[in-house]
DNA sequence: GCTTGACCTTCCCACCGTGGAAAGGTTGAT
DNA sequence: ATCAACCTTTCCACGGTGGGAAGGTCAAGC
């Protein structure tokens, strides 16, 4: 490697660094570190955690991950998919699709309960009276008729 | 109505049995006691809790708008109101259009998580080779740093 | 009586993901 | 040498829920 302009191995960054380039917070680089999600960091001999631009592209991995809702168990899962070079696309397009799965289940419950509180709040006149079809219904004993609130 | 409405005056339930009629856990009725959600349950003799009928309906309230997606805060409120007959039904309505807000908001995010992951799943050829674009775009840098090509 | 087992009591621990804060050490610049 | 900005560890909190330990109570059976 007699490369001259060389990324010189890597430049390191201090935990507060990573965090602003990574978009982790440094907090949660610990904690990463801590679950084991990512390996321990290497130490200044201040006993600084440090990191190179590898380390840091993991965290943005973890990141973008995380917007996009994945758990960390899927996301230590993920990682070290991504590592290991022999994986097989399918493997993670199955994790990818379970997860859309879990995803769909959770928008179709709070898409229940909107359908339900808004028709709970349309009844509501919304004045001054203390009547109330929203309070009423959740008072309501289970059993008692429902008009729509099941999907379908 | 002059006579006793009640042949006995409200039966009296063990914790056990309160939430068995009621639906909420015995353990998260004592979390609602410690939180002052509920007031604190009358006792026996012998140290257990009581509950009424009242009790019962209240917890099953709560319940109700758990499974509506309250938060405990404006679960809270929501009980207040109920009990304070002099509530207007707007205060009500306007907690209800408020929270109907959040849960569209988090719907909405969680649809633009499907409607990526969907993109890239479906890129994903998904068989033995390990190219994935799903893996790809996770490892993509926001800023630019395409440092590390995965087979560009 | 006494034992058994189902129930209750309190208390502490765990999860997930994140943040806050205390009390101290390191670094780099003045 | 001092100061500010950073780092270190450790503990606590949230929302909500569950698990379990160690002990008390109660109703039933023998």
């Amino acid at each position: 490697m007699a490369s001259m302009k060389a990324p010189a191995a890597s430049p390191r960054y201090t935990i507060g660094r990573a965090a602003e380039v990574s978009g982790v917070s440094a907090k949660m680089i610990r904690h990463y570190e801590a679950i084991g999600l990512i390996p321990k960091a290497g130490r200044t001999a201040g006993n600084y955690r440090t990191y190179g631009d590898n380390d840091v592209h993991t965290l943005r991995f973890i990141q973008r991950a995380r917007t996009m809702g994945f758990s960390m168990k899927q996301i230590a899962t993920l990682v070290s998919l991504w590592r290991n070079r022999s994986r097989s696309s399918a493997s993670v397009q199955r994790l990818a699709r379970e997860h859309i799965k879990e995803l769909q289940t959770k928008i179709e419950s709070l898409q229940a309960m909107v359908r339900t509180l808004s028709d709970l709040a349309d009844a509501c006149h919304g004045d001054a009276r203390p009547d109330c079809p929203i309070l009423e219904d959740l008072a309501r004993a289970p059993g008692t008729t429902r008009r729509q609130e099941q999907r379908g």
